[in-house]
RNA sequence: GCCACCGUGGCUCAGUUCGGUAGAGCAAACGAUUCGUAAUCGUUAGGUCAUGGGUUCGAAUCCCAUCGGUGGCUCCA
């Protein structure tokens, strides 16, 4: 059941015309800055870009004068024109234009696509012609610009991106644009992009004063404030408990290691540039662990096992450290310190298919808890380049791993030869306010540290077998989860998962003795509570309780404390109205039991 | 790491074009108000304008460097 790649949208009218926009752009750079050279520009998800080496850096101003120039080209009514031509006509076409030949000799040379991709076939070289601007490219494009509405373009950015991708070679300015068949529908893009920067996660934890990151601690590193502390706490709690009743053992283990572990798990070799340097205490270097994995095999390996044991589950949620380019840093989503809930899973080969069915349900059972349905599942398969251990355990191992995720009845992407060279994987991603997509769930075999740490175990024939591993961390990174989580409910968490659960709302003063009365009887039935005791009036003080989001709000006035009840208030705004303490216990005791 | 942009009280932002040693709202503290479903009023306090250097009689403002952030690129076992 895999996944379809999205031909429909390829298809589209839509695509045709953010790609033809793409061109029109290009025609207005080109009107600006007669020198530039071109590299591609293809339409994307949400619209299109389009690389260029120009001879100074863009401002602001030249994005909206070349947006104007785009809007005039647009009015001129041009056709676009295909012509197929010869790779010599079309080197002597594109004689000054650098990325145009490379291009070409690509599609010559028995064809690799734009971003340097191998392609099926040989291809045919066309042009398309469309006013003064031609481009190297296969097209489809709309019939005529009057087919593109000028009120529903927009450029959006200027970024900085390697010709085809390869830090080595140069880097080009990108102009992001996006392009929709009618104003209305740009208008709702845009209105939807300012209301996904509402939910970002940043914005959003310190609003709620949920995390920080400080410039005196260090970048990519979290502090948890009490709020998110909680949360993290709520989560973490839940987790290990459901790990415990699903035949997990919770282990611990420490945050620094011996540079020979390190060695031998292949880290220093491997994993280098991603750890940071160590750390010497006496005369032996010591690293901060970058991975939990050696150190649940030195638990494995502390003893003799036998094929009776298995399938053992070593689980921690460990703390690790790597060193990530700063470039690439964001928010809880991508740190230098994080905690995974990582788990070893340690079994013979024949209990191999079951033990993934049952760690993939596990995970989407974990998953689910917190509200999480949609993710993109991705198979990651092996590249013969870059690989340890046998072609058929491999195979065998896919083939697992694709069995458990249609018995799942999970659509999935291929990733072929996306795996690492010790072992394939399944991950599960997740997408962001912004639709950035981020792994979270991961499951992979490990053919590789098992022969280095030389695990065996004592078989039914008494003689040693090396078991298989399969290494696996559900919420992936604690950071990174609950930066996910945060987005997806844009901080309305569910109730079992928020920090103050109830705000009691006292009206005037004579009405705060009883609301701390009621709070007392909340706590004891184990709600979380505050009493907004100030001298603010009413509304501002419901105002207060919706921005911060809480569930439940209490209002106590004067008919409140006269027939002992409580009137509730909900952060959707509905108003069931007066009620007494124990209906409104009642309600909101079933309404965590069931993850509202 | 690379390209571009940005950094002003706890938060959101004005002031930077054209140099003349900071201003608002929210939050806070205090006082008044005691109010029925999304902001009551007043007073006060709070900033070496990210850091370091330079230009200048004078720098939040111009220049350089560093640190940090944002959007991309690369990377992400």
């Amino acid at each position: 059941m895999a996944k379809q790649t999205n031909q429909a949208y390829e298809n589209s009218n839509l695509f045709r015309i953010r790609h033809s926009t793409a061109h029109v752009m290009a025609e207005a750079v080109l009107d600006r800055f007669p020198d530039a050279k071109i590299a591609i520009g293809p339409a994307i998800d949400d619209g299109f870009y389009y690389d260029f080496d120009l001879p100074r850096a863009l401002t602001p101003e030249d994005l909206s004068e070349i947006e104007k120039r785009m809007k005039h080209i647009l009015k001129g009514n041009h056709k676009f024109e295909k012509e197929v031509i010869s790779a010599e006509e079309a080197k002597k076409f594109f004689a000054d234009q650098p990325f145009k030949l490379e291009l070409i000799e690509g599609l010559e040379s028995g064809g690799l696509d734009e971003h340097g991709n191998p392609l099926e076939e040989k291809p045919e070289i066309s042009l398309y012609k469309s006013d003064t601007f031609v481009d190297l490219c296969r097209g489809p494009h709309v019939e005529s610009t009057k087919e593109i509405n000028p009120k529903a373009i927009k450029l959006l950015s200027v970024a900085g991106a390697y010709w085809r991708g390869d830090e080595k070679r140069p880097m080009l300015q990108r102009i992001y644009g996006t392009a929709f068949e009618n104003p209305e529908d740009l208008k709702e893009y845009l209105w939807k992009l300012e209301e996904a920067k509402k939910r970002d996660h940043r914005k959003v934890g310190k609003d709620m004063e949920l995390f920080s990151v400080s410039q005196e601690v260090g970048p990519g590193l979290i502090l948890w404030h009490p709020n998110g502390g909680l949360i993290r706490h709520l989560t973490e709690e839940y987790c290990k408990k459901e790990h415990l009743a699903n035949g997990y053992d919770i282990v611990y283990s420490p945050h620094i290691g011996r540079a020979n572990l390190w060695e031998t798990s292949g880290h220093l070799g491997f994993y280098n540039e991603n750890m940071f340097s160590p750390m010497k205490i006496e005369e032996d270097e010591y690293y901060a662990k970058p991975m939990n994995c050696p150190f649940h095999i030195m638990i494995y390996n502390s003893k003799l096992h036998s094929y009776r044991d298995f399938p053992i589950r070593l689980a921690e949620w460990g703390t690790v450290y790597r060193y990530e380019r700063s470039g690439v840093l964001h928010g809880l989503l991508r740190v230098r310190g994080f905690t995974q809930d990582d788990a070893h899973l340690i079994c013979r080969e024949d209990q191999m298919p079951e033990e993934i069915d049952e760690v993939l349900n596990f995970c989407l059972h974990i998953l689910r808890h917190f509200g999480m349905n949609e993710f993109h599942a991705y198979l990651s398969t092996r590249d013969p380049e870059k690989s340890v251990g046998e072609e058929k355990d491999w195979l065998a191992a896919q083939d697992a791993l694709k069995a458990a995720l249609e018995r799942a009845n999970l659509a999935y992407d291929i990733d072929e030869g996306g795996a690492a060279f010790y072992g394939p994987k399944i991950d599960l991603k997740m997408i962001d306010a912004l639709g950035r997509e981020w792994q979270l769930s991961t499951i992979q075999f490990d053919f590789n540290l098992p022969e280095r740490f030389d695990m065996t175990y004592i078989g039914e024939d008494g003689q040693p077998h090396r078991p298989m591993m399969i290494h696996r961390a559900l919420l992936g990174s604690i950071e990174r989860f609950m930066g996910v989580l945060i987005e997806h409910y844009g901080g309305a968490f569910p109730v079992w998962l928020m920090p103050v659960q109830v705000k009691l709302i006292p009206i005037a003063d004579r009405h705060v003795d009883y609301s701390h009365e009621v709070a007392k009887q909340l706590k004891k039935a184990g709600l979380r509570v505050e009493v907004d005791d100030g001298n603010d009036r009413m509304n501002a003080k419901i105002r207060k309780a919706q921005l911060q989001k809480v569930p439940y709000m209490l209002i106590i006035g004067d008919q409140e404390l006269e027939a002992g009840e409580v009137a509730l208030r909900l952060r959707s705004g509905e108003n069931p109205g007066p009620m007494s303490v124990e209906t409104f216990v009642e309600r909101a005791l079933k309404d965590i039991e069931e993850l509202v």
